[in-house]
DNA sequence: GTCTATATCACGATAGAC
DNA sequence: GTCTATCGTGATATAGAC
């Protein structure tokens, strides 16, 4: 196999064993194993464990910013419609995509490499907020939104869906899992809260 | 040192180093050293790791739950207030306590021990929704609350406090945590927020 | 680019003396 | 209750042939 497509596929498998077993749960045989090449060809193409996770981080980056980008350049809107839209894929990225399920395992490894969440930080989660602010100003100046604390809106806009996520995570062997977290419900009632914290009243 | 003096302070210190370096990142030798012992001594008090772990999320249940039990059983007071002064025990503990703290270690430990998860949300997370609940219902009885879904209503109650401790756990390297996650700050606009949900209009 | 083979080390856990 | 000594395993990582 080509280098490139080689690495790809490593990053792909590893992120889902990353996932499933944690970062130290995680070994380079079972890697190895689960991409159908032994460890030292699995060195190969990495010069190590961590250089590896890191690579699975950053990967998934570009693409779930994309998502959120597209609903932002849109022709004009509704700032709240667009809101309802952006909410809908930010679930979708938080709960379902590689990169919205690794923070709990960023916060496993980020006492032993701090750099990770440094570069999870300034490169995901602080452009993720400010694309979503550039919507939220838009509404502010057409009217449609009031003024806000910018920190308060991500507490209460960010909170209650990494919650979500890392739940569904934790309690994933419930066979009842989408009874107890019912995501479409949840963020349907979460988006009328925000647009009540938003909209002017009457 | 007394038998039950030694678990006591072996289920302390291994809490401090499960919450530093994470379930697998943490090895019986570094929790021996901690405690002042060796490894076969460790084992003397308890046969594993696994029980080790399980020994440190239960121990700071009923502590964390008491808090919260208290300010129920007060005497009568308007709802709200009680509500406020049960979101300053809910940051608290989601923050500063072990248990609370312990959340991202129990996602990570939850598909090889899915017990530990279970009894997490058994013992820990049901019991509590379930004194908030009280709290809400009692509003809810002299006509200071209105109805509201019980799942939505934990979704944005819990949701931010949760993210807010994993958020804090993760980028606890930053020199400047306190100005990007000021907990204060955020818990009082929090408390509003819910408050506007809950309290009838006009 | 992938392999076999191996070096080196730390892990969880145990045996048995005191 | 704590110790020294050790077993067996599996971890990361590398050397060198093909």
């Amino acid at each position: 196999m080509q280098a490139e497509d080689r690495r790809v596929q490593i990053i792909s498998r590893s992120t889902d064993l990353f996932l499933e077993q944690g970062f130290a749960g995680t070994s380079m045989s079972m890697i190895a194993k689960r991409c159908g090449i032994t460890k030292a060809s699995l060195y190969h193409h990495f010069n190590g464990k961590d250089e590896l996770f890191v690579a699975c981080v950053t990967s998934g980056y570009q693409r779930a910013l994309d998502a959120l980008t597209e609903i932002i350049a849109q022709a004009d809107r509704p700032a709240g419609q667009k809101l309802a839209e952006a909410m809908t894929v930010l679930y979708d990225i938080t709960i379902s995509s590689s990169v919205g399920r690794m923070s709990p395992l960023i916060a496993e490894v980020s006492r032993t490499f701090p750099n990770v969440a440094r570069s999870f930080h300034s490169e995901y989660i602080a452009p993720q907020q400010d694309l979503v602010w550039n919507l939220i100003e838009a509404g502010q100046a057409s009217g449609e939104f009031k003024d806000l604390d910018r920190g308060l809106l991500f507490h209460m806009l960010f909170g209650p869906i990494v919650t979500l996520s890392l739940s569904r995570e934790m309690f994933s062997t419930f066979d009842d899992l989408d009874e107890h977290f019912p995501v479409g419900h949840l963020r349907d009632g979460h988006l009328n809260v925000i647009l009540g914290m938003l909209r002017k009243d009457r």
